[in-house]
DNA sequence: TTTATTAAGTGTGTATTTGACACTTATTAT
DNA sequence: ATAATAAGTGTCAAATACACACTTAATAAA
C-alpha cells in the first residue's frame, strides 16, 4: 500500500472577542500592513485573531492560547460555537499576500474552529503586537471588511450572542467585577437592540439571584451616584438553566 | 524555504443519529466485526457514523454524505454541534485493529466535526453495509461502550438535544408527517425523561401555532381513534424562537 | 447659593400565562 | 354486552408579564 502525499486540510481556532466600553459592543481584531507590490505601498487588512492548532494542544487550549498571546488574560469565558470548511474558504480569498508571509503553503485548505469570547475590556492590557501587527477595538457596526471569510464567522458569532446572552447569564461576563444596574441594562439593550423597561429589567435581575447588591456607591459622579452589584458565578453556574424567559407568541419576554 | 512534512491533522465529520420509535429514542450506529489475532474471532465494535472530510466538500456537505450513505436519506434535519479535537482523541483508543483497516496512517490525530440528526426512523431503509458493517438502531439507554471518544460524543449531542428541543421546534423532525397529540407528546416525555400534563401540553402545542389538525384521523386502533396534526415548518421557521418557555426560577416551564 | 441637569431608584394595577386537576368518548377485543 | 384503552375536553387559582411617572441625590452652571 503506498502512501499518497497528504492532503490533509489545516485546522486553525480563531476567536471572535467581544468587549463592551462607552455603551458600545467592540470586536477586538488583528490588524495588519500587508506590503502591495504595485502600489509599494501598505495594504491595511483586518483579521479576527486565529492560529494555526499545535500537535498537542486541544482545541480549547489552542483558543486560549491566541487569547491569551493578544490580552495577556487567562481563565476569560471563551466557548466554541462554529466550525467552519468550506474548502475554498481561504483559496478565495484575496489576502495572498499575507497568507504568503504567515504559511508555508497559502492554498492550502483550512478548517477553522471559531470561538467566541467575553471579555471586560478593561482587564485588557493590549500585548505589544509585532511590527507590522495590532489589536484594535472596534465597535460592532463599525467592522470593516475582514480577510477570508471573517467576516461570516463574526455575523454568526453575533447572533450567537444574541441567543445566548438570553438563554444564559453571560452579559456579566462583559462588565467589570463591581457595575451598576444602569450599566447592566445598557449592555443587554446594546445587544438586544432594543429598550428594556427599567422597573421590569431591575426586578427580574434582582429576583433571579444571579447578582447581589454591594453596600459601595459610585463617587464622583453629577447625579445620584447608583449601587454596584456583583454577578454570582458560582450561584448562576448551579442553577444552569436559569433567569430569562420566552413567550408563546414567539417574542421573547425578557425585560419588558 | 523547505517544505517540511505536513503533520496536519484528519478532519472528519460524525453523525449522532436520533431516531423515534415504540416510545423510545434511540440512536443510529454502525457495528463493525473487527478481527482479533489473538483469539482469532471477531470483536464487535460499535461506533457513531462518520468519515473524513474530502478536498471538495464543506462540512455539512460532508456529514450529509456519511447520513445518505447509511439511510439513503436527503434533506434530513442535520445540524452542527461540537467540534473534538483532542489530541488523543484516537490515538489512545484500543481500537487500532479498525483503524488499521481502513486508513493509511492509524496514529494520525483526527478532528472530527459533529452533526446531530433528528430522522423519522421509518423513513430509514438501511443501506446494506459491507459485509464486516452494518448500521443498527439501539435505544438510548443501551448505547454500549462505543469506538474512540464516541460515547462523549453521544452524551454531548444528548444534552445538546434536550436542549434545544426546548427552545426551537425540532422535535417533530423526530415524527413522520402525520402524527398524533399522543405520538408528540410520548417524544417529549421521552426526551424530557418527565411526565408532562395531557391538557397543558396540548393547549400550548396548539397556541403556538406550529402544529396544524387534520381531519384525518386513526383506522384500526383499539381505541377512540386519534386525530393527526402536521407540523407547519415554514410557520415555525418564520417565528424562529418560537413556542416554548422558561421559567425565573430555573425551571423550565414548557409543558407543566 | 440657588437653579438646572442628569441618571438612579421605586410600586401598582391589569392582562396574560401557568399549572393543577377528572370525567366522557370512541374504538376494538373479549 | 362488557371491558379495556387511549383520546379528548374546561376551569379556577396563582404566578408572571407588562405598562406606566414621579422623587432623589449628586454635580455643574448660573
Amino acid at each position: 500500500m503506498s502512501i499518497t502525499p497528504s492532503l490533509n486540510p489545516h485546522v486553525s481556532t480563531d476567536c471572535v472577542i467581544f468587549g463592551f466600553s462607552q455603551e458600545t459592543l467592540r470586536l477586538l481584531l488583528i490588524r495588519r500592513n500587508i506590503p502591495n507590490r504595485l502600489t509599494e505601498l501598505n495594504d491595511v487588512l483586518y483579521a479576527l485573531p486565529g492560529d494555526l492548532v499545535k500537535d498537542d494542544e486541544n482545541l480549547d487550549k489552542s483558543a486560549n492560547r491566541v487569547l491569551a498571546e493578544l490580552t495577556g488574560l487567562k481563565g476569560i469565558y471563551l466557548t466554541q460555537f462554529q466550525t467552519f470548511g468550506d474548502p475554498l474558504r481561504i483559496a478565495k480569498s484575496k489576502d495572498r499576500a499575507w497568507l504568503e508571509s504567515v504559511r508555508q503553503d497559502p492554498d492550502a485548505r483550512v478548517i477553522t474552529v471559531a470561538y467566541m469570547a467575553l471579555i471586560d475590556s478593561q482587564k485588557v492590557n493590549l500585548q505589544p503586537g509585532s511590527f507590522s501587527e495590532e489589536a484594535v477595538w472596534v465597535p460592532i457596526h463599525e467592522v470593516p471588511e475582514l480577510a477570508f471569510d471573517h467576516n461570516e464567522i463574526y455575523e454568526q458569532a453575533l447572533a450567537a450572542l444574541k441567543e445566548r446572552v438570553q438563554m444564559q447569564p453571560i452579559g456579566f461576563e462583559l462588565l467589570p467585577e463591581k457595575f451598576t444596574m444602569g450599566q447592566l441594562q445598557s449592555l443587554y439593550e446594546t445587544i438586544l437592540e432594543r429598550d428594556l423597561d427599567k422597573r421590569n429589567f431591575r426586578r427580574k435581575m434582582i429576583n433571579s439571584g444571579v447578582i447581589s447588591p454591594l453596600t459601595e456607591k459610585q463617587i464622583g459622579v453629577s447625579n445620584k451616584p447608583a449601587r454596584y452589584y456583583v454577578y454570582n458565578r458560582e450561584f448562576a453556574q448551579s442553577n444552569p438553566s436559569s433567569i430569562f424567559n420566552l413567550r408563546m407568541d414567539g417574542s421573547f419576554t425578557l425585560f419588558n
